[in-house]
Order: C-alpha cells, then sequence, then structure tokens
DNA sequence: AGAACTATCGGAAACGTTTTAGATTATGAT
DNA sequence: ATCATAATCTAAAACGTTTCCGATAGTTCT
C-alpha cells in the first residue's frame, strides 16, 4: 500500500491515526510513524528584503559582528565596520524595525486614536503630532473612531496588540464607558488623554483654554460697547458647554454685571436647533445686541440669519464665535472669533507623552492648558 | 586583587584585556577568564503584558497547545480550547503582533504617506482610507511629508524598514528624483500612486477626473450662456494646469468655438498672482464674462476682487472653480465649483493596494480616475 | 621569550509567536 | 487483551535582531 520512507518496505505499514488532518502511517518493521509532506511550495515568508544574515554571508563574517558593525559598537575593527557599511549599501539593507522591536522590547511607535480626522480641529491636531514625530525615531499608527465606541475599542486593543511605547487619545462622543484605558493604565503603558478628556482616571490631559477663551471673547464685546451679550450653548450636559459658558459668566462677573437667563439658551449644534435658538432670542421683548456662539458653526448660521432679518453687523448686533475655521475669515462680514490652537494640542500632548516614555513620569501638572488667540475681524467692531 | 569568580583564590589573577569597555580578569590557576558584571538590574524588556507562555505556564500545558486553541487550529480539545480562551481573558492577554508580524513575515501594516495631512483634501483621502482599513485587520502608519523631499525619503526608508505590507503616496512638491519609489519596487513591495502622481513608474495610479471636470464646468458656463470663458491656471509645468486646462479645451473645442489665448491666464496659486491675473483679464479690450479658476482659492478671490469693483456675480461675471471646499458654500455668492472626491479617492487606493497584497497583481487598469460632481452655486446662475 | 595585556571576533540565547514533526494517550474493533 | 486507528499533546525550529559571554590572535612589556 505505502512504502516506508525509512526502510523502503511495503508490508507491515498500516495507518496509525489522522494527525493535523494528514493521514499518519507506522511501520513496524523499523518502528516508524510519518506522514506524507506534501512539499507545498509556500511563498517565501521573507519580502525579499536584506537582512542581517545576508551581510554576514557576503562577508564571511558573523552575524553578531555584524550587528556590532552597523550599531556603531566600539569593539569593532574599523576596517570591518567600513566593509559592513558599504556591504549594507550594495545590498540596500534596511534594518528590520520588527525583529528590533521584538527584541528590545519597545516598539518607537506611538498610537493615536482620533474621533474624527476629517474635521480640520483633528486635522491640525495630527498635523501637530506629525510636527514633534517627524524629528524623532517614532512612527505613528493613526486611529479613527469615526465618533464610535466600539471602534474606539477596537483600536484600543489593536493599539496594546502592538505593543505601542504610547497612546494619545481624543474620546469620541459616544464613549461613556472608560474600561479600555483603566486596562492600558494597568499594563502600564503611557497614555495621553487630548481635548475630548474624561477626569476618571489619573492620566496626563492636555485641552483648550475653553473657559479663559470663553471670557476673552466676551471681554471683548463688552469693549465692543455692547450691552445685552447671549450666549448660544451647546446641550448642558457636555463638558465644553459648561466651560464656555462658565468663561461667560467669568466675564459678566468681572465686569460686575449680572447676567440674564434669558439671554443664555441652549442648542444642539444643529442647524434646526440654531434657527430655534436664533428666533428664541431675537423675540425677546428686549433682544440681545451681540451673541457669543459656544459653537462656530452656529455662528456663521447667526450672521445668515441675521443678514436675512436685515440686521446690520456688527452695527445693530455683534456676532462672536468660541473656534476659527477657514470660513470665518471669507464670509461678510467676516467673523470675529476665538481661535484655539490645535497644532499646539498636538505638539504639546507628543512632547508629554514621550517623556513619559522615557522618564516614566507624568509632567508635573495633570492638566496642561493650551492658550489659544482671538482673532478680532468685522462681525464685532462696533466700537473699535 | 580580584578573587577569581571560579576557584576564590587572589593570587594568580591578573587583568587580562578589556572586553566591551569593561576590565577582563584571568585566573592562571583554573584557567579561567571572566568580567565582573555590574547586575544592572535593567527596565524589564516585556512592558508586563501577558504572553502565550503566561498562559501556558498558569494551565500547566505548552505553549504550541495554546497557540493552537487560540488560533482555533484543529487538533485541539475542545475543552482544552476553553480553558486556554478563558485564561486568557483571565490574564488579559493581547497578542504580540510585533512577534506575529516577525513569525509571519508580514506587518498588517500599510504606510500612508501625504504631503499635508492639515489640507482639508488629503484629510478627506485619510478618512477614505481608514474607512476601508477600519473594517479589516490592518493598521496604518500615517507620514507626513510636509511638502517636503528629505521627510518623504525618510519616510520611505522607515516603512520599509517597519517591512509594511504596502504602501500609499502621494508626493511632494519638491520631489524630483524617484529613487526612493524605485527601490520600493526592487523590494516588491505593493506601492500605489494617489493623485500627485509619477508616471515614470509601472504602479497602479489613482487621480482625479481633472480633465473632465474641468470640461463640466466649463461647459456649464456655456449652458449658463456666458460667450467668453476665461481660464485662471497654475504653472504652465504642473500637471494639473496641463489638465485642467486641457479640459476647459475640450470643452471649447466640442461647443465648436476657437479659444482665444488672451482669456487663458497663468498664476502661481498665490494672492499677488492672482490679483495681477484677475486684473490681466478684466483690462482686456474685451474682457470676460465668466471665469475658471483652477484652484479654489483663486475664484474665492476673484469674487472678492469682482465685488471691490462693483462687477455683479452673476449677472455680469461668472466664477467657477475646480476644487471644492467648505467655504465655497459660504461666500457670496456661493461659489460655483467641480468637487471631487477625495474620500472616494482614498478608499478605492487602499482598496487596489489591499488587493494587490493578497493576489500579488495589479489591477486590469494602471490608472484609476475618481469621477467628482459640479456643485452648481450662485455664482453662475445666469440663466438657469 | 615569556608574560601580560589589547583588540576584535564568533556562538548562542533571548524576544513571542506559529508551525512542523513526531510522541503519547485514548478509543474501538476484534 | 491486542492491534489498528484517532485524538491530542509537546519539543523544537524559525522569523531577524541584539547582547552576553567568552575565545583567539596579535601586541607590548620585561
Amino acid at each position: 500500500m505505502q512504502k516506508c520512507l525509512k526502510c523502503g518496505k511495503v508490508d507491515g505499514v498500516i495507518r496509525s491515526g489522522i494527525v493535523r488532518g494528514k493521514q499518519r502511517y507506522y511501520c513496524k518493521s523499523c518502528d516508524f510513524s510519518f506522514v506524507l509532506d506534501q512539499n507545498n511550495p509556500d511563498l517565501p515568508k521573507n519580502k525579499g528584503l536584506t537582512t542581517i544574515v545576508d551581510i554576514a554571508r557576503h562577508l564571511g563574517i558573523s552575524v553578531s559582528t555584524v550587528s556590532r558593525a552597523l550599531n556603531d559598537k566600539f569593539d569593532i575593527n574599523p576596517n570591518t565596520k567600513k566593509l559592513v557599511n558599504q556591504a549594507a549599501i550594495d545590498l540596500d539593507y534596511k534594518p528590520n524595525l520588527i525583529a528590533q522591536s521584538l527584541h528590545k522590547g519597545y516598539s518607537h511607535i506611538i498610537g493615536v486614536v482620533v474621533p474624527d480626522i476629517e474635521h480640520p480641529y483633528f486635522a491640525k491636531m495630527l498635523a501637530g503630532i506629525h510636527n514633534i514625530i517627524n524629528h524623532t525615531a517614532y512612527s505613528i499608527i493613526v486611529c479613527h473612531s469615526n465618533e464610535s465606541a466600539e471602534l474606539e475599542y477596537l483600536h484600543i486593543e489593536k493599539l496594546l496588540s502592538y505593543r505601542v511605547d504610547g497612546i494619545l487619545i481624543s474620546h469620541s462622543k459616544t464613549v461613556f464607558d472608560f474600561d479600555h484605558i483603566q486596562k492600558v493604565i494597568n499594563k502600564k503603558v503611557p497614555i495621553i488623554n487630548i481635548d475630548r478628556i474624561v477626569n476618571q482616571h489619573e492620566i496626563p490631559k492636555v485641552v483648550n483654554n475653553d473657559i479663559e477663551g470663553s471670557k476673552e471673547v466676551v471681554q471683548h464685546l463688552f469693549a465692543c460697547k455692547y450691552k445685552r451679550i447671549a450666549i448660544i450653548a451647546g446641550p448642558k450636559s457636555l463638558s465644553i458647554t459648561q466651560k464656555r459658558t462658565q468663561g461667560y459668566l467669568d466675564a459678566f462677573q468681572e465686569k460686575g454685571i449680572e447676567p440674564q437667563t434669558d439671554l443664555m439658551v441652549y442648542s444642539d449644534f444643529t442647524s434646526a436647533g440654531l434657527i430655534n435658538a436664533f428666533n428664541t432670542l431675537m423675540s425677546l421683548p428686549e433682544p440681545p445686541d451681540a451673541i457669543f456662539c459656544i459653537f462656530f458653526k452656529d455662528a456663521i448660521d447667526s450672521i445668515k440669519l441675521a443678514k436675512k432679518r436685515n440686521i446690520k453687523i456688527p452695527e445693530e448686533l455683534g456676532v462672536a464665535a468660541f473656534g476659527d475655521d477657514a470660513i470665518s475669515g471669507n464670509v461678510e462680514p467676516t467673523l470675529t472669533a476665538y481661535n484655539p490652537n490645535p497644532v499646539k494640542l498636538g505638539e504639546v500632548s507628543v512632547s508629554i507623552l514621550l517623556d513619559k516614555i522615557k522618564n516614566k513620569e507624568n509632567p508635573k501638572e495633570m492638566s496642561t492648558i493650551i492658550e489659544g488667540e482671538l482673532m478680532i475681524r468685522d462681525s464685532t467692531r462696533k466700537f473699535l
């Protein structure tokens, strides 16, 4: 039936089980078990890229010597080093970072999770991160959670699997359970929370200057001699609503003026919500003469609505926003806005992360606040 | 002087060379060489994350069994599999993708090189890439070349070192030497060229519909009954100038009208250049009654300039652009523009790349063209 | 010419995983 | 019980590096 691979006999060879899906045979004569190996000509694993072993063989020396040569270790003959370096060029050798990572225990990769890469704000944040990273040996794996909690969880898993040296995360709106972050902390993987933060963990956070920035805007409106300054906020539960409203109130307090609750309206960041909010304000017995929108798009829409009603901006109504955009400088009139600094936000976050990776210690302050800049434009120049 | 580590004697121990920077000793009595190891309590390499070995030890079985259990191999006892899976959860095991990559020979990482992540166009392209990638086992390393040739070269090196399974690249403006791409090809690493392409390599390319899109814009202008349609292009050497001008000319040809060279001006994408171009056109004995800008920003600026001169848009002058942006819908009048589809550009590119990684073969067509959409707005509604 | 010393090399282990190849134990039929 | 067969396990190699531990050949003193 089946010839024995060892002694060549056919008698005495019996089937003896199935192993890994293949028939196994046993030869009684020579006490030998075997399966037929269908020599499958697998794809070559090595992508064909040169390895240190190729260099060693090429020069007839050992791999350890090649390694020491390439890494500028001192117990190496300068001449050998020269030879190795030349061979590396000739064979177009690129060190295998995967192998290095495995050996050294760190990957030189940092993971970044953002909820919306398409948004100019996050795009700028990423640019800031790259600004710093481009001068280091690190690379970044960018994950897009697309405002989905499930994806955020998955991405964190993946990043841990890639054994990233650290993680930067800006949470999705839809995440309310933060076990995934706790797991990262448990594994002692450095992690920094940017912009969309959550306070329940003892990790460094880097955020916008929401309170001060909003205060600046409102102070500017006061300086323009507006008397009845309204605010169009977002859902009350959101931290940005709370902080930016806080800044609004702070400005009133410093000015010594009592804020009026009917001038504080809460929308939901939709166009319909804004129209509602705007109409509510304008229907007041004493409508506002200025509006501070905590959301940039609401300000743009407010300008449009005011123009429809033939309300003159900035003379009859001042409009200002928290958050800037290229649009702000191109609408008519151009929109005064507090411009946060997402680029710096990114830069500072990675810097803190890199520091934490190297020194294993947190920054002095757990929370870092990034200053922005008030862009004064035509929508508020009443008396300036 | 120095006690022998083997026999304990002090006499007969002599210094015997320096090895790896440390003093070496030799004991004549027992013929033994040694260096003092200052037991440096190195940082633990393993970040403390659970490994397959931990699971094996925890259950008292072998690592290969654990591996087979986790990978759903068939020659495994269902009970053992259950045990292993439970242990994996208990110990919060995450597979080490680095080790897997090294073993399997592919990293499940793809590299993306973009010249400007901050730009909404590329941000959208990245979003498209993520859309597809998020449904696969792949992750992406994003590299920002920041329009620098040096950085682009460096990034390609790094990606090769990371043994990425494939590369998507959109070239920097400043790159004129494409050796780095040739090296990638030589190493048989799949690579796709997106948007900012170069034609000297036999690799798949994915691009915008520059010619057809421009033609559509001009055809639309004709449909609006504009008679003297000008084009403000970019530097003549650029491929986008050539392609979009081509579209402009194609529209004229189909209409059976001879294009006039004095209505075709070449700018340089700067504000100063645009002002110059605009003035040149308007100073013509017979100025144009419509302008097609191949660069979106030039159209926005043209609108501003026309308004300054009290030229009515769209009645006296139609303005349209190649390239869309959130600004287009917010200026006054809103700007008609051909909106390319960078999201789809990204999606199609990765799909082609993933296909090439899996099947090792190029798409049927080396060049894929992504259709956009003409957004008709107020700046051209003359007779519509 | 020995002894003492230096410079430079090579072998092997380790990182965490998968896979190959074979061993061992269990089951079923006679 | 015994033999044929099946099911399930383990050891070891391999992926590409770096590093540890030592070996060896050459050099410089006495």
